[in-house]
DNA sequence: TTACGTGCAAAAGGTTTGCAATAAC
DNA sequence: GTTATTGCAAACCTTTTGCACGTAA
């Protein structure tokens, strides 16, 4: 059943992440599913907990193994991303399509943004090239402090 | 006393790290002496199991638990670096003196080599602007494959 | 039908901590 | 003499796993 026409008659149609497990061979579960909707449907970057919080409210007996399971079995299959942001948990997202992009965490809110910057990768490239690797992996996360924050501290400077 | 009187004497200079507590005022106990010291001797990036190792050929009497809690003093304290790559234990490193580097990881053999590179710093820097951040932290490893494997790999091939 | 996935609870692995004894300043 | 540090073992936190039961293909 395609997607165009599952909208048709008010199914929802199947997540991106659906898609690519099925294309993968692997056995599509209702708890796979959940998971699978769960990620497609956020736009942070959830930690497990939140992530099977999430899906609790959608399959509320869930297991959190499985929900660990299930993460690893996607980040294996390259269908999401995991990152650590220092915190002591992992946290996920969908895979982006072709684009590499980073992470600048908030220092103050935890706030993550994301960007891109095509200088960079090359940059990488060629230091790898040049200590006679080929660049297979990487892990890059920029941690700031907004330039708003910082002129309200130097506001307070000028008060005391 | 000066190093140079002690060295004269016959006595081991204090180390570095050593003359960095006592110029923040810690009180220097004969563990964090010993860690100070397998610390400064170490060229590497050991764990903690590894630090306590080498620490406990110095003092067999020494604990793990002194080891974590002083390897955190001495983080907080900048006077080293916490590293994780990624194999669920953190790594450490004296702090260098003025420049910046990062590692690029082996990913057949573990080997971390060290790079730094100028052009690099000023695109995070600029990034991190871009985005209305002050940038006060980061975390940044490569990992790699030897193109000298790679070429095995084209071998293997060629005779198959 | 059969190999694979799930839920539960227990275990693992790295790290932190409460507490009484000990040592630095 | 105070106050901070140590050693020990227990606790902690995130993640993994053994096993009996359930289910997708």
């Amino acid at each position: 059943m395609k997607n165009q026409s599952r909208v048709a008659e008010g199914i929802p149609p199947l997540s991106n992440i659906e898609n690519s497990c099925i294309e993968k061979g692997m056995k599509m579960t209702d708890q796979r599913r959940v998971i699978a909707r769960v990620l497609s449907d956020s736009t942070d970057h959830p930690d497990v907990e939140e992530v099977y919080h999430r899906a609790s409210e959608l399959d509320p007996k869930i297991s959190i193994a499985t929900v660990y399971r299930t993460l690893r079995l996607f980040d294996i299959a390259n269908i999401i991303d995991r990152h650590d942001f220092g915190d002591g948990r992992a946290r996920y997202e969908v895979s982006a399509d072709g684009s590499h992009h980073h992470h600048l965490i908030d220092m103050k809110t935890g706030d993550v943004l994301e960007f891109e910057n095509e200088e960079l990768e090359e940059i990488k490239k060629s230091i790898a090239h040049e200590l006679g690797y080929r660049l297979v992996g990487e892990r890059l996360e920029l941690y700031g402090v907004s330039l708003e924050s910082d002129q309200d501290v130097l506001d307070k400077n000028d008060a005391s």
